[in-house]
DNA sequence: TATTAATTGTGATTTAGATCACAATTAATT
DNA sequence: AATTAATTGTGATCTAAATCACAATTAATA
């Protein structure tokens, strides 16, 4: 009898709807992997039979685009991956690599399915989780094209200290060409805007540490022009 | 009793996996409305106690950005509108407007969700509505950011030729400015791109009649340049 | 049908950010 | 520690599209 969903503590909120014995069900039918910073966990354009969770890490889902790379979000702990396969054509539509080390579950898909039709609570949550992140594709598609180059990237850095790391001081994980992936600007122009905010004492930056020095500044800036 | 929904030619896929006794159901909770060319259908930052479907005719999805409103997405026939606020919190977070004379169906949230917990087959079928509509968003982002002017303009001509009206032939229903919101540009671009494609001899345009004179450039022109 | 409002076309000018180019760091590997 | 590879910083130049400005159409309404 395998208990090891039952015992897992980074349950997500939809397998927290389900009995023991769904639970037991899901041990059999799901599989933990490690992943290291830069690892691809789901690669666009292959077939695939299982719905990811990521349990513990960091992610970026990214889409070949006809020029660059387009990192499309970061995604971190708590949160499946992949969803919109589960109910397509199983052909991944997108990739998802590890930012920072990471701790995948993968679900059979098959499983999955089978607790989504017999439990309702489960799939309430997981219906709950999809248009979550509808709205939040919405929200990043304005900001993407109606925010100038400062204004996002001090988005990004709030979004890194206070939904990523809640702290102002942390190591950042991606480098400054994955952020203007994420941004839409080229790597020089990322560079430029740090420098900036370093010469005007709204962050201090060591290799990859960053420490908000002027968060209502910053804010400011995330905001306004 | 009432049969309104039973009879309905233009049920939902999700609506079609109802049994004639769940459809009575909904048949006492929904309400038709007729909407014309511009009228607002769902608000942006209003409470919201309905999901919508839209029965017939085309809509905008748009949004209040900081400088100006975008066009997020056009929708047509067949798809549910608002479905985030179904889970979310019940406020609107979009807008969405007639573009065309509009026929919409509002469905008591609590007689959804009821709908969603005691079938299942209704249930995944919402389900794979929201993944696609999440693939889609993806995608858009990635459109929206990575292609130039001429580039969106004729993926956009091309989407109301062959998946909005099925003809090269058609009489757009919105503006150069709405057109500008939609792929992120401003109107004098607008003009001055569909302009181009006149004298280059790929579309005829006489006021709102678009006709397609070159596919093939147009669609070159979509994927590459 | 006259008048007002909305939409469109096109030139001139400006600009945010891209691209190019190359030096300076920093990190990874032999 | 030495060498190679990856990342970052910054100037110079270029460019697609924004903005401004105003005339020309077209549509809506009194």
């Amino acid at each position: 009898m395998d208990q090891k969903c039952l015992l897992c503590t980074l349950r997500s909120s939809a397998e927290n709807k389900l009995n023991p014995e769904e639970l037991e069900k899901l041990s059999l039918n799901c599989l933990t992997v490690s992943f290291k910073k830069g690892d691809s966990i789901i690669r666009q354009g292959t077939y695939s039979t299982n719905v990811a969770y990521l349990k513990e890490g960091l992610v970026k889902i990214h889409i070949e685009g006809p020029y660059f790379t387009q990192v499309v979000r970061i995604v971190k702990r708590g949160h499946y991956l992949g969803l919109p396969t589960t109910f397509g054509d199983k052909v991944n539509q997108y990739s998802v690599s590890a930012v920072e080390p990471s701790e995948v579950c993968f679900i059979d898909i098959t499983a999955f399915r089978d607790m989504l039709s017999s439990n309702s609570e489960f799939s309430s949550q997981i219906l709950t989780e999809l248009c979550k992140s509808e709205l939040e594709s919405y929200q990043k598609c304005v900001n993407r094209t109606q925010r100038q180059l400062r204004g996002k990237i001090a988005g990004v850095i709030l979004e890194f200290a206070d939904d990523i790391y809640q702290s102002d001081n942390f190591i950042i994980s991606i480098n400054q060409q994955e952020m203007g992936n994420l941004v839409d600007a080229s790597r020089e122009s990322v560079s430029r805007v740090l420098s900036e905010f370093g010469r005007d004492k709204i962050l201090r930056m060591e290799g990859k540490e960053i420490e908000i020095l002027n968060k209502k500044m910053l804010i400011n800036i995330a905001q306004n022009g």
